[in-house]
DNA sequence: CTGCATCCAACTTGATACTG
DNA sequence: CAGTATCAAGTTGGATGCAG
């Protein structure tokens, strides 16, 4: 399947298109987001379903490390992330690859050669990460300084 | 504590700006990224916190229902989202109080009057949701074609 | 109405050992 | 090199009962 624009190619159950809310403004299209992430259909809400995919401790990490340093074979990439260990880049990475985001490429050697890379969809979506790291990271600090405040409360009221 | 840019009036510890970044452009920038989000200062990675603290189950929901209906009692809001318990409510609502995303108010009432309201950071973060949001309805039926194609190989291979 | 405390089942993760 | 299998520990979320 190559990339198409919204929903053509697929079943007919996955019916939420963009044209349901792109022409609101302001309070309503709040309320229609509200509804969309808070509405299922047959077990399945991809708002929702996407935070869930990146939500996991090591996804985000592994797509930024594709999305930065291109192709990369498993043993590269787990060295870069540093501390995650085995099995989590194995579950991480076949997570990915059941969801479009990323290829698999095995070179028939041995020692085996394993090859990853962020598919055109997968570079979509470290796009929108990237947005979202960019305000993680101006308005991170603002959100951590308030938790250690609340933490300090809460260790009063014990003390 | 007024909204402020940046990182001023934090914690000298919190040295992560904007500044580091925004003059890269593409590879250099995904990989400053990919180190931003890798690592860690005194425990605390912005980008990470702030993922890990929308990555629960409730709180995209209540900051929706809140950005979306304004202000709103518990139990309005508990309505609105319709199956979450009540235990799962009042953690989510402490966590983004604790947080600095939302207000709570309680008039002091028998019965008890509490209201729930984003506050200026809430609704910064809400408006970020939004763009990942938008991502998600257009691509996530796509991403979830391919997971249900790649669960069908599992099945497969398991027959 | 709002919310806390307790218990428990399900899920997630990391360590370890083993394999083609 | 790139996994797989298994198990122990930690975390999450829902049900229930109680309270101001």
């Amino acid at each position: 399947m190559t990339k198409q624009e919204g929903t053509a190619t697929l079943p007919s159950y996955l019916t939420v298109t963009n044209a349901d809310f792109e022409h609101l403004t302001g309070t309503e299209k709040n309320k229609k987001f509200f509804e969309l992430a808070n509405t299922t259909k047959n077990q399945i809400c991809p708002i929702r379903d996407i935070v869930a995919r990146i939500s996991d401790k090591w996804s985000v990490l592994a797509i930024y490390g594709l999305g930065g340093y291109g192709k990369l074979r498993f043993n590269e990439l787990k060295h870069k992330i540093g501390d995650i260990s085995q099995r989590m880049l194995t579950v991480t990475l076949r997570n990915l690859e059941a969801d479009g985001l990323i290829t698999r490429t095995i070179y028939p050697q041995v020692p085996p050669r394993v090859e990853y890379e962020l598919t055109e969809l997968g570079h979509s979506l470290m796009q929108q990460l990237q947005l979202f790291a960019e305000w993680a990271t101006k308005n991170g600090p603002e959100i951590i300084y308030y938790r250690e405040k609340a933490n300090k409360v809460i260790k009063d009221r014990i003390a």
